[in-house]
RNA sequence: GCCCCUGUGGCGGAAUUGGUAGACGCGCCUGACUCAAAAUCAGGUGGUGGAAACAUCGUGCUGGUUCGAGUCCGGCCAGGGGCACCA
């Protein structure tokens, strides 16, 4: 018998057809079933999809039809993060309008998605840069606003030179930015900023409750927040040495974590731009002039994080809170951040490498105060490296001898019942490191901030009935900056309160708010009157599996875990938390190729040949040698690309879903390579043969199943049961590479059981055998479809099948089937496998170890000793101790 | 500097979470079919010794716990990631 080849691309474009036909990826809102919500970071539109797309949302799809066909109601649905720098790039390379420039670029990926066959419903697509969807936005601003979550602030911001924007702290990557790479100034403007600060202690808490989230990203997260528990300590100043006698400058507050080094204090700190350096500097012209100094060198990220650490004494004198008559000498130094705590510090150089590294500089000297436990108190000294470990204390008078911690708490304890004025002198502080959200961008391709500037009213929201602001289209680009500012009318309106002449607000938002909120518009992206529907939004949310590259573990699943909580305290949504299950995908690597001239060679500009174990690259056009280089992420720059639509071309969709989802584990990165392709395509053709043949074999195979199977039959059924076992359970725990080993196992036993029966059809005298390969085939068929659904339809139908594969259930296990009634366990000889031991289920350990002891291998093992004692481990294995 | 992760054949990776190390795939080798190639099919494939049965070594290095360690604990080494003047 011969079966042709399975044409890839003219089946999967007809089953596009009858799945768009039918419908059977639209979700409605009012279907009875148990909802389940998949999701997969929706796509820039850069202008074509990548690798990475394809194996991000091959793997949601995955779980999207594995959940369809458990009989959940699943949402599946795909929009645009359609705001951007990329195309206003594109705008003034080309001339080409920002908003054409997207929109065609969606086009062509929504093409691209669609040939990938994925059961997304369309419906419900949503593009942010689209009116109907940031007015929603630009409303929840403006509900932020009155919640008090909304600030307007004069303050120091990273500004990206090239991109001339500002930048948020966590989009300022090793002092460049994030996306031009070019190195960060400072600058001081006027900001939004969304106040992410409020919720720092519940964004921290929460995250041991995300129990469906990579450690990995909470632990990134629980960093970023950054919490320190510590002591802020009111120092008094020595009145003879205060600069002035304003209230405020005749003490100074410093926030420590390490109260129990307080006997170790030398000197105490303060940032540059701190109240108490600029009243010192007023009288004082070496410190004003040093503050200067501060300010000009310090423009510049990179500088900063490199600067040696420098300091001059104010003169100013603060007195030590356990001894009226110990006077520390209070620095302005470069290294104290203002926005940190107080933006000062005592300094204790035993146990601070900081400190250590200043008054070595200064001549300060160091007393320790925390003995190691491994070292003697009397002769211990620190010279040139902290000791930030654990120990006793020492030279710190009543605290001598207790531990760090016991410490921290008999400081805390009494410097909160000593006062200092009417206030006490030292209070318990949390403080964090995260820091509020700068939203303001000087971008036109955003979305526009709803505010106006009244010189009479000040600053004015637009009023609900105004909203959307939209972007006006005639923009030009020919000068740098934000042509929102050079609009000659879009900027000017009349005030909404007063009626007289003010401005808009020209910023736009970071695009990152936009993707912030995004999966709760999924669940109702068509009421027009509200950002969301509250039953819709409230009946989907959360989202329960999540699935996108490990690049966004804090910025946008910060912000969105941010906005959440935003968009409950102003009644838009019911719940916290957007994304109750998160999987992080690795990336796609690729060689890279080298000419001799240094230049990156495209993958299909090279052939690769085996020889042995050793690879070898040419040029296909001239045969020159090529240089195989490191395996990197698929990047323009190194030419490693590899285009899904050449792949899917040439091989159809499932292959190239196949292959990203075989080998490696999916959070781990994958290699793209010619080979591992092939090796899918191959596998797409042997399926199709598989079921063509077991189809074949099966025709008249009874209707309903036989009353008792052969041994052969058998088998077959317990691996067809035992492949449904396993590949369910790994779907669920997302281990699509272990389905994939799974099903190629299972696929080797069903051809090697058609190999054995020989004639095909099956004989008359086994109708039991034909059953089960008809069995069989039909499982094999339903665990693939999710990973090759194209293929999967096709062989259904081959099976004999009408209905969509895409509309059936999921098969159910034949738990007994999995259960054998004799074992086989291996047999150790003081740990070294020596013979197996075939038993019963339920054999006894008596008999078990009578049954081992007999054994010929065993007992050459034991070389004729009586063995000291038997281990069995129940169903597991046998272990014999000489 | 601080925090985290990873290390298994020629390669990607499995290993029931302390119980047969190397499943499955790729690559490679041998054979069948073919005028030939592709495709397909059959067999082999961690190292060493052996014709074979088998023996022996083997999960980055090193020490330990255990009847038994890729898995647990201690100390190193290498690679990757996050944060970085955070008091």
């Amino acid at each position: 018998m011969s079966i042709e080849r399975y044409n890839a691309r003219a089946a999967e474009s007809r089953w596009h057809r009858v799945w768009d036909e039918r419908g059977v990826f639209a979700t409605r809102n009012d279907d009875p079933r148990p909802k389940y919500y998949v999701l997969e970071m929706f796509p820039y539109p850069s202008g074509r999809i990548h690798m990475g797309h394809v194996r991000n949302y091959a793997m949601g799809d995955v779980v999207a039809r594995y959940k369809r066909a458990r009989g959940f109601n699943v949402l599946h649905p795909m929009g645009w993060d359609a705001f951007g720098m990329p195309a206003e790039n594109a705008a003034m390379a080309n001339k080409v309008h920002p908003r054409a420039w997207t929109y065609e670029n969606i086009a062509t990926m929504r093409a691209q998605l669609k040939s990938m066959g994925l059961s997304l419903d369309w419906s419900r697509e949503i593009a942010t840069c689209d009116p109907a969807y940031y007015k929603h936005q630009q409303r929840m601003f403006l509900d932020f606003l009155a919640a008090g979550l909304v600030e307007r602030k004069h303050s120091r911001v990273n500004w990206d030179p090239v991109d001339q924007t500002v930048l948020a702290n966590e989009q300022v990557i090793d002092g460049r930015g994030w996306r031009s790479g070019a190195l960060v100034e400072q600058r001081e403007l006027f900001q939004w900023f969304l106040k992410i600060t409020n919720y720092s202690q519940d964004l921290l808490g929460a995250l041991e409750r995300l129990d469906r989230w990579p450690e990995k990203v909470r632990l990134m997260q629980k960093n970023w927040i950054g919490r320190s528990d510590g002591l802020l300590i009111r120092f008094a100043l020595d009145p003879k040495t205060a600069p002035s006698n304003e209230k405020e400058l005749k003490e100074l507050e410093a926030f420590t974590t390490r109260p129990d080094t307080l006997f170790g204090a030398k000197f105490m700190a303060i940032a540059p731009t701190h109240p108490l350096a600029l009243a010192a500097g007023s009288t004082n012209g070496a410190v004003a002039e040093f503050i200067g100094e501060c300010w000009h060198r310090g423009t510049a990220q990179q500088i900063i994080e490199t600067a040696e650490k420098r300091g001059i004494d104010t003169g100013i004198r603060a007195i030590h809170p356990f001894d009226p008559n110990w006077r520390l000498p209070v620095y302005v130094a470069n290294f104290i951040l203002m926005d940190y705590g107080t933006g000062a510090i005592f300094g204790c150089p035993a146990h601070d490498q900081r400190d250590l590294d200043f008054v070595n500089k200064y001549g300060l000297g160091n007393t320790p105060v925390v003995c190691p436990p491994d070292q003697d108190p009397k002769s211990f000294v620190i010279t040139d490296t902290a000791y930030d470990g654990p120990g006793r204390m020492i030279n710190s008078r009543f605290l001598d001898g207790m531990t760090i911690e016991e410490a921290k708490e008999e400081v805390a304890r009494r410097l909160e019942n000593e006062s200092l004025g009417n206030h006490p002198v030292a209070q318990r502080q949390v403080n964090f490191r995260l820091r509020d959200w700068g939203i303001s961008r000087q971008r036109y391709w955003g979305c526009p901030i709803p505010i106006i500037h009244c010189t009479n009213c000040g600053i004015v929201p637009v009023p609900e009935k105004d909203l959307p602001v939209t972007l006006p289209e005639d923009v030009t680009f020919d000068r740098p900056g934000n042509p929102l500012d050079h609009h000659p009318t879009w900027k000017h309106v009349k005030c909404p309160r007063c009626g007289r002449q003010a401005d808009r607000e020209t910023d736009t938002m970071d695009t990152f708010v936009d993707s912030s909120w995004y999966f709760a518009r999924f669940t109702d992206p068509w009421i027009a009157t509200a950002p969301t529907e509250r039953r819709a939004v409230d009946g989907w949310l959360p989202v329960d599996q999540y699935i996108g590259g490990i690049e966004h573990a804090i910025l946008h699943l910060l912000y969105s875990r941010f906005f959440t909580r935003a968009m409950k305290a102003t009644g838009h949504v019911g719940l916290e938390e957007p994304f109750a299950g998160l999987f992080t995908q690795g990336m796609v690597v690729h060689e890279t190729y080298r000419t001799a001239d240094g230049g990156w060679v495209t993958p299909a500009e090279v052939k690769v040949e085996t020889v042995g174990n050793a690879r070898q690259a040419s040029l296909i056009a001239t045969g020159a040698p090529v240089a195989i280089g490191a395996i990197e992420k698929m990047s323009k720059s190194k030419r490693n690309t590899v285009d899904p639509d050449d792949i899917i071309g040439s091989f159809g969709a499932d292959t190239a879903r196949w292959f990203m989802l075989s080998d490696s584990p999916p959070e781990r990165d994958v290699i793209w390579t010619e080979e591992g392709v092939q090796g899918a395509w191959r596998f797409v053709q042997r399926l199709w043969r598989l079921v063509n043949e077991a189809a074949a074999f099966a025709a008249a195979a009874p209707a309903s199943r036989p009353g008792a199977f052969s041994d052969v039959a058998l088998g077959l059924r317990k691996a067809s049961h035992g492949a449904l076992a396993r590949v369910s359970e790994d779907i669920e725990k997302l281990r699509f590479n272990r389905c994939v080993a799974h099903i190629y196992e299972f696929t080797n036993v069903l051809q090697a059981a058609l190999a054995d029966a020989g004639a095909t059809p099956a004989p008359a005298a086994a109708p039991d055998l034909a059953w089960a390969v008809h069995e069989a085939a039909e499982i094999l068929v339903q665990l693939f479809h999710p990973m090759m659904p194209h293929l999967a339809e096709e062989c259904w139908a081959a099976l004999g099948h009408r209905s969509l594969l895409a509309e059936q259930g999921w098969p159910a296990v034949e738990s007994d089937l999995l259960l054998e009634n004799t074992i086989t366990l291996p047999v150790q000889v003081n740990g070294k496998k020596r013979a197996d031991v075939t038993v019963a289920r339920d054999a006894g350990n008596v008999d078990i170890e009578a049954a081992v002891l007999a054994l010929d291998a065993v007992r050459r093992a034991l070389d004729g000793k009586a063995p000291k004692k038997v281990i069995v481990v129940p169903q597991r294995i046998v272990n014999v101790v000489a």
